[in-house]
DNA sequence: TCACTAACGGGACACAAGTTCCGTTAAGAT
DNA sequence: ATCTTAACGGAACTTGTGTCCCGTTAGTGA
């Protein structure tokens, strides 16, 4: 067993690796954009990021690890939340941002090529669970706050309130057509205000 | 231009040619239950099947396809709806009734790597989009009856209440490793109900 | 029942995806 | 500044996916 037995870039991630990593996740994201996770080639990747074939087959070895790495990247880089002082304020900003972002045609194509990714392979699912996670850990504040003020029910699961914001807009992302539009956002957040006020996201407990 | 121009299967659909899709089909079921759209490979598509490799790649041609051609044939299987009485009661129906499916080790798979699909292709995008409208389709008098008897408010977008339902299962599934349990599925469905009521479905009519 | 030909299926083939080998470059430690 | 070796990258090689050709099987209409 030798020191690299941790897979390349454990060792040296400074310099040149760190570089080769940049390049390829963004070439990887670009090519995820465009063609989703079936146009995902590694030879492509290494192509566009002008890297040597062998070093990303050697690095991530398959579509799926490279998605996962793509998300454990982004999971790291967070935005900063807005604070309106009422949970439907809150909760519509925050139902903007996701529509916003799954509208937008890069972004949003980046975001089914890693629902999908994360469908085939376990790892990617697992960094996919850790990134939803982040997000919603940063948001779940709001809701706690609405507790805090006495707008909520005490006993209120409030990441459950966070993650019913999400749900309709990734639905209908998936599953229709149709575009996610600003009046899909309002709806999306003053359904998850109705529900949590009539209590549905309270949480029996023993 | 020869009678045949529109493909393989079209000018004699019955006997063999119906007997070969029906093994493709299920055969690609198996393989997308077990591996997902990244484990769907025609060539063991074809030997699953017991029928040649050549047969596969004519008729279908990619995975993509081939999954489309799954959901066009599962959109025809229909599924008998309950009718309890109240909004409550029926969505919770419908709730459980998705719940279970998705839960479920083979169906659950199943719907997620015909997602992965639809996010790669855009006929199975297609195909993925009619299996939801038939669904939503048959659910919605549930909605249009609440609006009959008062417990909604007129002018509600009935499908859309529909689909607030399946959302949060569908979000769960795919952003989260937490199992979908029947209070889930409760919780949908009561989530569903509580917004309904509340008037965030209805459509503004100039 | 027979003729016609659509659709299937085995085998040979072309090409691209992925692997292995080994020399080169540069990160990190002294 | 120098040394060690982790990590990169080109080239040859292996594997298997998808295509083409053509003989065989069986659906459909007379």
């Amino acid at each position: 067993m030798t020191a690299a037995s941790a897979g390349p870039g454990a060792v040296r991630p400074g310099g040149r690796t760190a570089r080769v990593r940049a390049a390829v996740l963004r070439a990887a994201g670009d090519a995820l954009a465009e063609g989703g996770l079936a146009g995902l080639d590694l030879a492509d990747v290494a192509r566009r990021a002008e890297v040597g074939r062998t070093t990303v087959y050697r690095r991530w070895g398959s579509p799926a690890n490279l998605v996962a790495d793509l998300l454990a990247d982004m999971a790291e880089q967070s935005l900063p939340r807005t604070e309106t002082g009422t949970l439907a304020g809150d909760l519509r900003a925050n139902a903007r941002l996701v529509q916003r972002t799954l509208a937008d045609a890069r972004q949003g194509a980046l975001f089914k090529a890693m629902i999908a990714a994360a469908t085939c392979d376990e790892q990617a699912a697992a960094a996919l669970h850790r990134f939803y996670d982040t997000r919603v850990t940063e948001w779940e504040p709001c809701a706690r706050q609405a507790v805090a003020r006495g707008e909520l029910p005490e006993g209120t699961d409030t990441r459950e309130v966070i993650r019913a914001v999400s749900a309709p807009l990734y639905y209908r992302l998936l599953t229709t057509g149709e575009p996610l539009d600003e009046a899909a956002a309002d709806r999306a957040a003053d359904a998850a205000v109705a529900a949590a006020k009539a209590g549905v996201f309270v949480t029996a407990q023993p």
